[in-house]
Formats: C-alpha cells, structure tokens, sequence
DNA sequence: AAATCTAATGCAGTTTAGTTGCAATAACAA
DNA sequence: TTGTTATTGCAACTAAACTGCATTAGATTT
C-alpha cells in the first residue's frame, strides 16, 4: 500500500467534498478543476481516495463514475452500503441515508452493492 | 412508434435471449454476433427491444451496459424491477427473481431503480 | 538548508463503448 | 414484381477513462 502524499490537488480535492454532501462524476470533477489540474490527476487522485477508504465510488445511469465521501469507512472496512439518487431534473446525485435491504442470495456470498434510484429530488418536487 | 420488422438479426438476437436467462453486455453480443451483423446493428436492435418492452436493459459494475430477457413486460408496463446479480468468478450475471424494498425516499418521486450486486454465484461457490 | 528519493503530475497519445450520417439493402405490402 | 421504407453496413466520430514517460514537487535524511 503506497504512501499517499497530500500534495496541493489532493488537497483541493479533499476540501471540495467537505463543504458539499453530495456525489460527484469524475466529468464534473475535470471540468471544475480544469484551470488547477489536469484531467488524469483528477482520475488519479480518485483512484487513490477511494482505495484509502476516503470516497466511495458508483456508476451512474450513463455508466459514468460518480464519487462521494464515505462516513465512517477506511481501506480496510467499508460501511457505505446506501442507495444513490440521481434527480432527473438538477441531476444532483444524493447519497440516501438508508441502508439497504438485501434480496434472498440462496448461495451467493456477496461482494459489493449498487443501488441506484433515479427520479425527482425533494426540491425540484415542489 | 416505428414497426419493428422481424430481420434475420432480429431473429438471431430474440432465439439468443430465449435460450438462456441470464444476462448479457452489449459487448459480449458484439463478439458473440461478429460474423453476423455489425457492432452498430446490434446496438440498435438492443435499442429498440428495449424500447418493445422485450428486453430490459442495466448498467453493470463497469458502466457497462446489460441486457436481458423481460418476464411480462411490455413497452407500456415495465414489471422488471429486480436486482441484477454478477460473479466475480465466471462473470455471468443473473436476474434475481426477487422483487426490490424501496428505501423511505420523502419528497422524492422515482423513476428508475437498478440494483447491483456482485459476489460469487452459486456454482463458483460450491 | 541542501541533497536525495520517489510519489505525484502534466502531457500527448491510446483504448474502448457507444453514436451518427449516409448510401445500399432487404422486409413487407400492394 | 414493383415500390416503399425500415434496417443494415461502413466509416468516421465522440467521450470517458487509461497509459507511458519525462518532469516536478512532497517528504525524508544528513
């Protein structure tokens, strides 16, 4: 497990997903930092977040890569088992303060879970 | 609404998809097909058995996009709300036949629903 | 604080899934 | 058999994500 080095963009990127608790696509991530770093730093630093346990990551309805802040979880231990919600119409993506119901699995032992909900937010409902 | 012909490609992809219930990726149809009709041709026909309510279609752990075979729906009622499960040993991806507990969602309204779950399946766990 | 080590970065090029425009072809109806 | 038009193949395109490599900049040591 390679050190990971705090350097400027690691930085920027950490406090970005401070301040918000919502998801993020990488696409979103590229374009907002586009005059501090270049697009393969964003990958990278992503990459290496989410192996430390500090993000988690998911796929979108697009199949496009989405991040968000884990609560609680480290590269050993994950708890961040919750639905994801993209909003049809902001396209915000929320992470669903739920846990997950499982499905009968008969013989299947489990690896990881995506539950992905699209649909209208709170907000744009009203 | 178009008329779907029934073509010698059409045929070929519904006999594929009546055979086996499992799920497949545009890719490996692409491969499967490849002496037979071009990438661009099975995407499209993939399309527009979605669009028929024939097949229901999902995006897999890599943004991959999935297909399978629908049970009762058609291109009005969409009744295929079901966790889609991959092994991470044989890479084969079945239709839980299980229906989905929905999270508490508020305000929220919804549209679509995709449930993913990796593990080993049931042969590569015995 | 200078020297050193190596993780992290930028850049350009590459890969791959999926899409589009258009001319040619093949279902199907008359 | 002819005519209509949905469907196909092809080539070019788009966009997300990845890779190799030379350079830069954190961290560590002296």
């Amino acid at each position: 497990m390679g050190i990971v080095r705090k350097t400027k963009s690691v930085k920027e990127i950490l406090a970005f997903f401070s301040t918000k608790n919502e998801a993020k696509s990488a696409v979103q991530l590229i374009e907002f930092f586009k005059d501090k770093m270049n697009r393969t730093t964003v990958y990278r630093i992503l990459d290496r977040l989410v192996e430390e346990g500090i993000l988690h990551s998911f796929n979108g309805k697009e199949g496009l890569k989405w991040y968000a802040k884990c609560q609680g979880c480290s590269s050993e231990h994950h708890s961040d088992v919750h639905p994801h919600f993209q909003c049809t119409d902001c396209d915000k993506v929320e992470c669903l303060p739920t846990n997950i119901a499982l499905p009968n699995l008969n013989n299947r032992s489990i690896d990881s879970v995506d539950f992905f909900l699209t649909g209208k937010c709170a907000t744009c409902n009203s």
